[in-house]
DNA sequence: CAAATGACCAAATTAGTATTTTGGTCAGTC
DNA sequence: GACTGACCAAAATACTAATTTGGTCATTTG
């Protein structure tokens, strides 16, 4: 009956998190969602911040792994950036959590908050920045800066995924796919017919 | 001695914006700035935001006059747009009118700047539009749609020129310029040596 | 006796309120 | 009749009381 306590706790707190963001969850809900006493919490975690912690490292190994689902090797290296991307990008706009988080991060501000964004963005950029490298050596790309150039992806996928639809119709998975391929692949000199 | 009334209450209400930003910014304090009983501010302007509007617009006119005399005809397409957009940003970034609403829009939140904040995003990105639109016709570039490529070039100048420090050593105007060269216009294909 | 608990506490938040300030008006001045 | 500044309702702020919170630890429980 006893099943382990402590994934239980972050099981509950997990929920907490995704439904009320990091504020409004008190240790004390989460002890009650829990079915355990508060004092059994600290027995795991040093404090909320670190049981925080631990929830968004799971959130970003999802992440990653879901990333890592979209990248088949017998595709190009542009294809799987694609996918790779918005793979990611779609998972941040899609799940509760990273939803509650950056939304939290955004309009309340809170610095254990904006410390998470920044960590889930990091990491994000980690993955990219090592494809960027690998198609580099590969010769599959023009030689670049590796990080720059995973900013420049992250940035432009951002911009289209979350900015350009703030005020405009959005655009489709196909339509993020050809602006890349133009603009960050092919290029826009060379007006060849 | 008796000065344009207008004029006055303009400039001081401009220099106590600069200073002190929207919110800040009471009614009382620009008609003792700019030597005017209260009322007089009101024949003049409707309400605070009129007045406000007023020097946004002035502001929105200032800035396009220097992106536009940073374009030189006989230049290319690629280095104008860099120097106006760079010109642009770099007004946003110095002149304390700007610095001081887009970060009170960014922490106050408060409604009348947001607008303010958009109207002059939009006006970028309307000046930079129509440049794209005569590159294309000119075959200067190969086609695209002009405002989701103006669009691209500004998501990126910011990023490059705000973004990207705030974690890292700020990018020079050269580098910026061939970063825009290499990813935007020349593309990232064809690893020809 | 080790693991779990919840009453407990200082510190932080929030709710409630009195006080001040602000945008805007308009009767009166010059 | 252009201009003013005392005036007002509404909004912001400062102040305080009341509540809630993260975290602890003496006590209980299995």
């Amino acid at each position: 009956m006893t099943f382990d306590r402590r994934a239980h706790i972050v099981e509950a707190a997990t929920r907490s998190f995704s439904l009320f963001g990091y504020k409004a969850t008190t240790m004390d809900q989460v002890a009650k969602l829990a079915n355990v006493g508060k004092g059994t919490i600290y027995t795991f975690f040093k404090n909320k911040e670190e049981l925080f912690d631990e929830i968004v490292e799971n959130l970003i190994a999802d992440m990653k792994h879901a990333a890592a689902e979209a990248i088949e090797p017998d595709r190009g290296f542009q294809e799987n950036i694609h996918q790779a991307l918005y793979r990611m990008l779609e998972f941040r706009k899609e799940h509760q959590l990273t939803i509650k988080i950056f939304q939290e991060g955004q309009e309340v501000g809170t610095p254990v908050v904006q410390e998470m964004m920044d960590r889930v963005e990091q990491e994000i950029l980690s993955f990219i920045e090592e494809k960027v490298r690998k198609a580099i050596e590969r010769k599959q790309i023009r030689p670049c800066d590796p990080e720059k150039t995973a900013f420049v992806f992250i940035k432009m996928y951002i911009s289209f995924i979350f900015d350009w639809e703030r005020k405009r119709p959005p655009l489709s998975k196909e339509e993020i796919a050809e602006l890349f391929d133009l603009y960050i692949i092919q290029g826009l000199s060379r007006s060849d017919s």
